[in-house]
DNA sequence: TAACCTCACGCAATCGTTTGTGTGGAAGGC
DNA sequence: GCCTTCCACACAAACGATTGCGTGAGGTTA
């Protein structure tokens, strides 16, 4: 026989069990009670099983202002390099008996009307923000640390509630590694400027080539392939004797790589082009990029552990993913010809 | 001065406004109730602005069976053409004043306790299927009908509950321009049979070649960059005289086009290509990928109000996004060289 | 054997809303 | 002036679960 159609509200549990509702309740709710006795917490069970019985969340949630769901806003569904983030603090957050509302953060208004919807109406324990633009007036609700959050891959004012790579270590690499090759002549196509973690990757670039004394053009630009295609002749322009560039993302790459086919150069004789992220699709590419790879699967789930450990145990902590920033080469960089 | 912290209950409102708690729910749950003397309805509604009353989701689900929330159970975050289904599906649930609970669905296990987690334990009022593969047992669970769904891009067996797109007409069209351009010789490279919207791609353009006297060779592959490689090479061995090649996924055509760069051929002048789904990125591509443009953006718009009207109007109807599949061509596909 | 304690459970309030039904008072009809 | 009607709101019971406290039975101790 199969299981009921509606499963059964824990009254009914309780009923077929012959004890009262919030016994049952106990031996639900922690099966080790030792207030009740075995036999009756076997009845209990077996009746719950019996009758197919599944909690109520909204009664659960009602009950004990505490819902079992994390928000999730995120920049943008159509970037490549956030999928595997949402993938990993999806599958995490699952694995620990969450689930995940999803909201998209198009600008302030959106993003205020996530808050509303998702914090003030109680729908969720904790929001997983992987959209900071810093300094937006919008996360300004969360700096009072009444509502649990977890900003990942943007570093923001609070401390304690920060996920984050080691991207100032990846700008370091880019330089070094560049460097190694024998480049003098450098550029570096950045994001946004209110990206934190791509100013981070600038910085650590800077730093670094500083260090190593290479001549570097730094140029800012959106982080799509239009973009990207767009500034590498406004960086050549500005340094026409530049050998390699460091692009900081990888659709602006794409586009990259489009306006150089364009120009009749060749990658790596004529420049050499390192990539930030990773993707399965570079490897594919009429000049397979060498890049950056970050530890993006792992990203999501340490943020979804910070974000529910905060929730649970109420401590707050910012984390750092330890690993390396690791250069995956694909021969897209190479000894500058001179 | 600031709106409180904590939104109000109700309870504080109509204390507030001086009157009782299920006046206020008629007044704020209905704004134009007859039974409720004008002025006393501005004095609830001031009383509510000023105490920033928001109602608790939790209660009202609780109270109305309802949760203004539904679930999203999607094949892969990591396909490129699902982003835009997701965002348009995203964005039209929160205009109709729904939250989307998100689900991945790795096989049928995860499928499963999707299913626990978000029906059975009343999270949502509804789910937006887009991971069906055809035939899998899980599936069953939404036959009787007493679950609101939807099933988006893949066709189920139940009646009313499916959201399509003119795919067959896509894979006759493909048929019909390879023809036009006076192919005769014509690959196709499909997806694995279980998947509907790829199968239906399938079955129109055999039907229209057929009508067309084209001499086909058709091929199964999974939907990756990878398989589309390996495949390219399977379908010129199998038929080595094939001029055009009908590609039935964007990551697949990725990987075809990796493969005739690396034997040495050249689009569209040896080989023309024709790719199933359009993305920014192929306009970045050594060669720019001429491709069948599906109306992804309002898929996902369209099956959200298909499964919102299901969950308040109980009316269940098939859809069909009535769209022309259209060419996009960006050079990828020519007369054949005689 | 009376007082006391513990065991193993039942009772009832509570979380915040919604909604069918009750009710006091004013208005209207004769 | 009395009865009816209706208006405009109040009362209270749900929705399904959790939890502090109460309590009867049985056992122990003095």
């Amino acid at each position: 026989m199969s299981a009921p159609r509606r499963p059964a509200r824990l009254h009914e549990v309780a009923r077929e069990a012959g004890v009262h509702v919030s016994t049952a309740s106990r031996v639900i709710n922690d099966a080790h009670d030792a207030s009740v006795r075995p036999e009756t917490r076997e009845r209990i069970l077996a009746a719950a099983r019996k009758l197919n019985y599944r909690p109520n969340a909204m009664a659960r949630g009602l009950r004990l202002r505490a819902t079992g769901a994390i928000g999730f806003l995120v920049p943008s569904l159509r970037n490549p390099v956030n999928s595997p983030v949402a993938r990993s603090a999806v599958a995490r957050a699952w694995e620990r008996g969450f689930v995940v509302l999803l909201a998209e953060d198009y600008g302030d208004e959106a993003a205020q009307a996530a808050y509303e919807r998702l914090v003030v109406q109680h729908r969720i324990d904790g929001l997983l923000i992987q959209s900071a633009r810093m300094g937006a007036p919008f996360f300004d609700h969360f700096d009072d640390g009444h509502v649990p959050c977890v900003f990942v891959d943007r570093a923001h004012t609070t401390a304690g509630r920060n996920v984050t790579m080691r991207d100032e270590d990846a700008g370091r690499l880019a330089a070094e590694h560049l460097a190694a090759l024998g480049h003098r002549g450098v550029g570096h196509i950045a994001g946004p400027a209110d990206l934190d973690t791509i100013e981070r990757r600038r910085r650590g670039f800077i730093a670094r080539a500083g260090e190593l004394g290479l001549e570097i053009t730094v140029l800012e630009a959106p982080l799509d392939e239009r973009a990207g295609y767009e500034a590498y002749a406004a960086i050549v322009a500005r340094a026409p004797s530049l050998t390699a560039l460091y692009v900081a993302n990888f659709n602006q790459s794409i586009g990259v790589l489009a306006a150089i086919r364009a120009g009749g150069r060749r990658i790596p004789s004529d420049i050499s082009i390192l990539s930030h992220d990773d993707d399965p699709l570079a490897e594919f590419l009429d000049a397979p990029l060498t890049a950056i790879e970050m530890p993006l699967g792992r990203l999501g789930a340490v943020a979804v552990d910070a974000l529910i450990d905060q929730i649970e145990g109420g401590r707050a902590e910012d984390r750092l993913l330890r690993d390396e920033p690791r250069i995956v080469d694909r021969g897209s960089t190479a000894v500058p010809r001179e």
